[in-house]
DNA sequence: CGGACTATTGAGACTCCTCAACTAACGTGG
DNA sequence: CCACGTTAGTTGAGGAGTCTCAATAGTCCG
């Protein structure tokens, strides 16, 4: 899904933009943030958007023209299946790309969680300046493998059996992609809905209910309100989450 | 996890190297192939390798100095469970490029699983190299972007319920990755173990077996061997695969 | 031919899913 | 500001499917 968290963007920053990852292949220390003339060269060809919650940015199947990159809020990639379930593929927040496509299509639909700010690079543009800034492929290229190792823990995660495992992996794999506003370290703001939680985990509604209990039985975890989760004991919290 | 099968390799051709994929973010139609030139760059800093069967290449953790390139045969990509559990979370083949790493170590435990011919590429060379040519880089990019589209679509096959479905789609995804020696365009050589199937799967091994013997019932598949599939019924097969 | 490994099959336990009823929260309009 | 309707989430009961354990059969290799 994303990204670690930047250590609070300088001042009146209008675009963080992407954030690399540090670390392709295993190369020790590449640089991790883009330049400044990087994102300039990025902003010109980007157009930002403000948009409203629960809005759909494009459709599975759609002809894409565009990636986008998240500036400030919360978007979910999912895909409906046949059965009539759906599967939340990520979660984006501050500094995630998406967008993915194949022939041309994207893969998934979008959609806004809360109210965003996008960035949105036209995949011709885009292409045009990698193929001529190798420096900033490069931290596309570290991006988009940091993206992948993602997938691959996820796979890992959805493929537990308890729901309150995969509810435990949740948490604490999603802690440090949201932006905090609050100054508490030890509560996670949620902005989606349990039903969002149980497509991303392929679990049924009432089973991330259930588990949500079970994880306050515990006292690993006290959901304050809807979207409001705070961590009670984490060191267990990430046992069970790493009880794979 | 891979990519899609060549049409037959020049030749005396000695390395096919990575066959990138058309399209990154949704561009219509990239150059799908190394060219003749980036080939030998790619050649100059590589180490060929012929590697027998079960042989552990590196283990998850160890420092990572190298991305591998599958030339011929099949690996695994996998990682061991604190719960004793195994996940593999790739089969690799001709053309695929295996070595993730993070923070300099690797991720999974890869080995062989045939006899193997590998290309290893240093990661400080490689990194170089691609720094110097975009094209290249791109293509590169377009590969790995490629492998995350996999990995997605594998945590939606993992998500599924029944054992049976599950291994439809195994079947169905892995088919063109393999290189059929033979020359029967409906039998699948399976070269690992049913085992192995079970970890990528997520299941049992017992699972795995049961669903063999339903789609058999079915008359979907007919496993003449251990290691060979014959799909007796391509379009219900598919039709059971997607049925998501 | 033996031995180790791999795969199949059966029985019972466990966990989640589905269906259904109920409760809580939200937001709209009077 | 409150009532109402809609959406989101909780809780319970029964059913479906896989997992585990265990025993059996098959296969590969020396």
């Amino acid at each position: 899904m994303a990204k670690r968290r930047a250590p609070a963007p300088s001042s009146g920053d209008p675009a963080p933009l992407i954030r690399a990852i540090p670390f392709l292949g295993g190369a020790p220390a590449e640089p991790p943030r883009l330049t400044y003339r990087q994102r300039q060269d990025l902003l010109a060809i980007a157009t930002r958007l403000r948009l409203p919650p629960r809005l759909t940015l494009y459709q599975e199947a759609a002809p894409a023209s565009s990636l986008f990159v998240v500036g400030e809020g919360a978007v979910k990639a999912f895909r409906d299946l046949p059965s009539g379930k759906r599967r939340v593929a990520a979660f984006l927040f501050r500094g995630d790309v998406f967008g993915l496509a194949e022939n041309g299509r994207y893969l998934n639909t979008a959609r806004t969680i809360t109210r965003v700010t996008l960035f949105r690079l036209p995949i011709d543009k885009l292409t045009e300046l990698l193929r001529h800034d190798a420096e900033l492929q490069f931290k596309v290229l570290c991006k988009v493998t940091h993206e992948l190792r993602e997938a691959q823990r996820r796979a890992i995660v959805v493929s537990r059996r308890d729901a309150a495992g995969r509810l435990a992996m949740f948490l604490v794999m999603i802690k440090p992609h949201l932006d905090d506003l609050d100054a508490r370290p030890e509560t996670i703001q949620l902005p989606m809905s349990r039903s969002d939680i149980a497509d991303y985990l392929a679990l049924s509604l009432e089973a991330v209910s259930r588990a949500s209990a079970e994880l306050e039985r515990r006292k690993l975890v006290k959901f304050e309100d809807r979207h409001t989760a705070r961590v009670l004991d984490e060191k267990r919290l990430v046992a069970l989450a790493e009880a794979v």
